[in-house]
DNA sequence: TTGAAAGCGCTAACAC
DNA sequence: GTGTTAGCGCTTTCAA
């Protein structure tokens, strides 16, 4: 299990470890005879270059944290596959890691990130505390905040104009003919105060009054959703639409909905947010907000390699805009 | 954004960085006066141990490198999510990579992680050639392979017991009175092979005659089980339940029965394979067989532990067992 | 164009 | 119990 090293190459070669090192590098200072003659030496000896030990000398690892609150969300899955593929096009490699709910553990893995060396770090924050709880980290290391808005925080982010995703979303509904509508999850965080806001927003233009039924949760979940959606339904229906702040609360709803008798879309329209590959299921075929997040995954990562090989600082606020999705759950009306 | 290192430390302290390393290293040989000095003045100056340049001597990375076809897919999250906080949990990080669709990409990324020195390999097959494709690597580096069986193959794998899978599932379909039941899918992987045996079985066992509605396609997906099954529903449904190779498969079943009006499962009983958290939602509701995703992982991590940390050598195929999950596309017949 | 040598930050073997 | 020192495998000056 002895793997080959420059030197044995260099040996085998008889030449000076250091001419192996510049074939490899591809440095121009070198015969391209030599070369060519060490490359293919290289690789008939199963030479592979030793990232660690260049890492060493380089004080680069090629290496980007990326944590996020818990890989098994659709949501997260879908913008870690983007960010890996981006980023090893890029020659870098992704470190992943969990920051399950709370704050410690958050804080933990990024400084286990620190300690491992990477270049960057790509973080979902698990909470609006997140920015606080790693300040003291992210002026250490190259740092994108992903998804979440943190509004005016000198950080630099990508994420989707969240206000602007409700707003078409609401008009949309009262294009169908919708007047009352409600709006149903979170509104703790500032994406999802963003989101309310939208909502807001195209109300009063609309001449229509806002109403909300609000979480208590911390996280949006479809059980969360569910149960939210359970005390929802012991109340009277004097509504025609439901905006859900996420489509995990959607689906959540779209069970308590099915279970109280609440015909959806017959009785009552519904429109999620994020467009997770789970609302294109059949049966499912909820019409919802899409968050471009291919796109998201690749600009945070472009944004995180023009920090750590240009040394870009300051921060920049990249906003995507999230498009309608029509789907089978809203109806005219 | 220079750090500190243990030289800065020790000369703070006014010690030797052997010293410094030994304090924290938790090392024996040190007077416990001058560790609690020397840890509080490490936590005071903000020292963080470089794994790097630990690496470089120890020649363990604490790195394990995950490979899976694609990361944004709900089987692979959930077992990426356990790998992850299994493997942390033990002192080791993730270097996550998607082999993709091409066996290419998969040589590619096993051959980065080797350069990158990661301590031991954990894949998720992406065709049944996989072991083929990495084998000049894994004698270099301990691997285990999740998730794909390998049948004899001198590798050590975690899988579920595929044959047993379907054979309960028979059962089942038979306890409700089914006699006519079609079999849907792939049948090209070891895997595959194994799940449709565990069909026939079953099927001899209990008198009945077996049926194979085969795909051509490559890999299973809501889209492609889609696809098939639009061509099985233009055919007559003579058969009362369908068991479909994957989940997946038959979410794709489920949208093209819903399309040509064929009544699951006032008609025709479904069944599934792998419980993806999508099954459980509201109006899906799919009948399914678990594979065990938190103990195929932790088994995985466990495993190649052993391998790593005492060189255990040989191979291990650790078979889990399945089970029913019994939800609503089966009925009584 | 090539070689010699320093050194990245750390651990571990060996002295004292 | 603590200090000294030799590397780990590589890149990168600096000489030649």
């Amino acid at each position: 299990m002895k793997s080959v090293t420059l030197k044995d190459v260099a040996k085998a070669a008889g030449v000076s470890y250091a001419t192996v090192s510049r074939a490899l590098s591809g440095s121009r200072q070198i015969g391209s005879d030599t070369r060519e003659r060490i490359i293919k030496l290289c690789d008939e000896m199963g030479y592979t270059t030793n990232y660690v030990a260049r890492s060493m000398v380089t004080k680069k690892t090629g290496l980007i944290g990326l944590v996020v609150p818990s890989i098994d969300n659709q949501f997260m899955s879908e913008l870690a596959y983007h960010a890996e593929m981006s980023a090893r096009s890029h020659g870098y490699n992704i470190m992943l890691c969990n920051s399950g709910p709370d704050l410690k553990q958050e804080k933990t893995v990024v400084r286990l990130l620190l300690g491992r060396q990477v270049d960057g770090i790509m973080i979902v924050p698990q909470s609006p505390k997140t920015y606080e709880n790693i300040r003291a980290y992210t002026d250490q290391v190259p740092t994108v905040f992903l998804s979440e808005n943190l509004r005016d925080q000198p950080q630099s982010y990508v994420a989707v104009d969240n206000s602007r995703g409700t707003y078409i979303g609401t008009k949309y509904l009262y294009e169908l003919g919708h007047r009352e509508i409600l709006y149903f999850g979170r509104r703790h965080t500032t994406t999802h105060q963003l989101r309310a806001e939208g909502y807001i927003r195209a109300c009063q233009e609309l001449g229509l009054q806002s109403r909300f039924f609000n979480s208590e949760y911390s996280h949006s979940s479809v059980t969360n959703g569910y149960q939210l959606a359970k005390e929802l339904f012991a109340q009277p229906v004097d509504y025609t639409a439901v905006f859900a702040s996420t489509d995990s609360n959607a689906l959540g709803l779209l069970k308590a909905a099915d279970e109280a008798g609440v015909d959806i879309p017959g009785r009552l329209s519904l429109i999620g947010f994020d467009n997770i590959s789970s609302t294109a299921l059949p049966r499912i075929d909820l019409t919802t907000i899409e968050q471009p997040k291919r796109d998201m995954a690749v600009q945070a990562v472009d944004m995180l390699r023009d920090k750590i090989e240009n040394g870009t600082q300051g921060y920049v606020h990249q906003i995507l805009m999230p498009f309608l999705i029509k789907r089978g759950t809203c109806r005219t009306r």
